[in-house]
DNA sequence: CAAAGCTGTATTATCCATCATACAGGTTCC
DNA sequence: GGAACCTGTATGATGGATAATACAGCTTTG
């Protein structure tokens, strides 16, 4: 009983690596040290070193050139971020990305518990399950699972489901949703999360759980969202509020919405960068 | 050259497992599958299972019982969720809880280029650099790297670094803050964040990208923050705004911060749910 | 062109995670 | 008590990840 499961050597130096790489300590273009030199440094075979670069390799951070070394592939080629607060990517589709929907599952059986109590469910009581993943371009990039209580998922179909955002078909069910509460977290991929999103199992995800309430205070649908990140992050503007002493960050509503920088070019340069929405594929 | 680098089979039903576990799949108390079961299964050797068990057991996730079996531990008591939204722990404190700070990394000098860039520094100007960890408890949850420009960070010693809020150094140097963006993402645990945070490399991590600007649009701070999921995450309350077609959620403003429940005690149970922040310890 | 450095590739040996198996000891239930 | 489960522990065998080394071919630099 000895040896704590840790990541093999190559995937340590493959994080580090990359770690640096996305942090921008080394910049696009930039080349990075040798593979010996590499070797040398975390003290393990070269061999060991070229699986970590084989990795960054296969997903696009890295470009190998034999005889010249191994280069920082344009970051901002391979990070389509997407992006938005609060709602999700509302302007994304008038932005000529394409997004699609997969049913991958559906039907109705009794929650886990944690699940049933915070849709207001007796013990025992059903719910309906659903998972879909979304994709944009073609390239998963959120699987998300939902809850909502059997009586409302009646309402509507499967195939319904599959076409329409959730919650008008809440809605349409006659339930007004006002208030809901969500939290932000990480984990790590599961295996259906890891093949559903084209991921490694063990990949970082971004998670997103989400509580939908009607008026009354009982929840009406109850979301499990884990996004890859490198897809897909939040994004927010904020303003200092509160008077001194008690001065805070608030999230910026009313802000310009996916604000086409049209508008604003006064100052010089850095408006705002990180906010390049180009539209360019990555290797699948 | 084949076998990509794929994680140990035990970190997979680890992975496997934990997730059954937060989904409330494996509610609190119950008992998990004998390790002979596991290991049928996923179809691998009990020794194996017992790996992935262990895990979760430092982790702190189930109890193991000779003879009788493994159980999912109290997950309320191991998850003291830490949360807010656009500010940070704000709330945290006036509950009683200690937070700390030690300063991990002191120094000046050329930052990454993306960083410079998003402080409006020209090429080989230089910034402050510091790094920084949190604890509650205690414990660590965060992990904060900052670069401030070199004229700013000037202002202020390393010691008043280590011993007030940056941005109040940042405002008290004349400088003042009105606008910032932020992105929240999630990431695996390079060595350095995971010594740190007390935690293997590969961890999964959530990341808080912030940058500060100041009223002409220069940015003053960059922040780079990473947290541990099962000690902080972010919470929010949202409301539907909008106008019929395009209602969105928004972030609840003006809500009532940390809201004292004993306000809003009106409708019956589920009227909040995980939303109890007791204050226990997690095992070391 | 030649030297120096790099990536690509191969070989052999070692180490560690995993497998398969067996047994000891505790717990539960009849 | 005893059967049937469970966790704890130990064994040797096997395969894959890693180490150490060597060499080929390309690129850059002088």
């Amino acid at each position: 009983m000895k040896s704590a499961v840790e990541p093999l050597k190559a995937r340590r130096i493959y994080l580090l690596l990359r770690d640096r790489i996305v942090a921008g300590e080394l910049p696009p273009g930039a080349r990075l040290p040798g593979e010996p030199a590499l070797a040398a440094e975390h003290a393990v075979s070269r061999v060991t070193v070229r699986r970590a670069l084989d990795l960054l390799d296969k997903e696009g951070l890295v470009q190998r050139k034999a005889g010249s070394g191994t280069f920082v592939h344009d970051t901002r080629a391979v990070r389509p971020i997407v992006a938005d607060l609060s709602n999700v990517l509302s302007h994304l589709i008038d932005m000529g990305r394409s997004t699609d929907v997969r049913l991958l599952s559906f039907g109705y059986g009794v929650p886990p518990e944690s699940i049933a109590e915070s849709l207001g469910l007796k013990p025992g009581e059903r719910a309906q399950r659903s998972v879909r993943v979304r994709l944009i371009d073609g390239e998963p990039f959120s699987y998300l699972t939902t809850h909502v209580p059997e009586w409302i998922g009646l309402t509507y179909s499967e195939a319904e489901l599959a076409a329409r955002p959730l919650l008008e078909l809440i809605e349409r069910s006659g339930v007004t949703t006002e208030r809901a509460t969500q939290a932000i977290n990480a984990t790590l991929a599961g295996p259906e999360a890891a093949a559903a999103l084209d991921l490694e199992i063990g990949s970082p995800l971004l998670t997103l759980t989400r509580i939908v309430y009607e008026p009354s205070g009982r929840g009406v649908e109850h979301l499990h969202a884990l996004y890859r990140p490198d897809r897909y992050s939040f994004h927010m503007d904020l303003v200092r509020t509160g008077s001194d002493g008690e001065r805070r960050w608030s999230p910026a509503l009313g802000w310009p919405r996916a604000a086409d920088k049209s508008k604003s070019e006064k100052s010089k340069s850095g408006e705002k960068p990180t906010r390049t929405p180009r539209v360019i594929k990555q290797r699948s």
